[in-house]
DNA sequence: GTGGTATTGATAATTATTCTCCATAGATAA
DNA sequence: TTATCTATGGAGAATAATTATCAATACCAC
């Protein structure tokens, strides 16, 4: 994953690892101030431009994958490659959705149709959670 | 559309009446700048605040569909109805993707594998159009 | 170690969207 | 038609996420 950044570049430092290590461990998709306050706790002298600036070398060395919310973007570090979100209304959580078979069918689909090149997806269903469901 | 409007106490103005009348007939998917700069050809003392209000209340209405794309919402107002969307990377084109299968079955899939309650969905796909490939 | 360069932190700037508040216009009933 | 009630409109301020600026610092190849 280092040897990812070095090659375009740019360089290892403790707070991108930091960040690394973050985003691979947690379960969940934070967002930039989520992050900020986690990091905080290690490096409470971080600011949050360094947050966004290296999401951004992480989002276009495809390590991390950007969930575009309305005005409050998440990220998923778990799994970079393209996967559906489902967002509950009720609790905001969000959800995985790999294991949803059709993507690949709905790409090709697209591609044929329209003659179109994907080059990346973002694809989100919002409703109801099975926890918020009772 | 109008009756729709007044079910839920709202009143028909004629910035509404205009408003609809432009998502209606105009093919692209404007952004909310867009459409205050063509609305004040009608009404030189619209605001752009009237814009976000009237669409607000379209949207509740679903009668006007949000893509809401990194910092800069476009609204589709020809088809409300859940579809892709496919963005041109290069010329910024927002392509309906209506004529796609599988999004039923996406949308079952998601709903017996997670027991999510599908409310919406917003799909985006980015790439590169037909157009920009030559 | 040293030097060149990417990174950092603090803060200002930007930008889409929302809020506030008062004036006005639309609907409803007499 | 007129009076009245309430939703809507306009102007500008306020908000909030994100980005830009820039001097100081830390990384890494040599």
């Amino acid at each position: 994953m280092l040897t990812k950044l070095q090659d375009r570049g740019s360089r290892m430092t403790s707070h991108r690892l930091a960040l690394l290590r973050i985003m691979a461990v947690s379960e969940g998709h934070p967002n930039a101030a989520q992050l900020y306050e986690k990091l905080r706790e290690q490096f409470p002298t971080i600011s949050l431009a360094t947050i966004y600036k290296t999401l951004l070398v992480l989002k276009e060395d495809g390590q991390v994958f950007e969930i575009d919310m309305h005005n409050d973007s998440h990220y998923d570090g778990n799994k970079p490659y393209p996967h559906p979100h489902l967002i509950c209304n009720k609790c905001g959580d969000i959800i995985d959705g790999d294991d949803v078979s059709f993507l690949d069918a709905i790409g090709q689909e697209i591609q044929e149709k329209y003659n179109f090149q994907i080059a990346q997806s973002q694809l989100l269903f919002y409703g109801v959670c099975q926890n918020c469901q009772s």
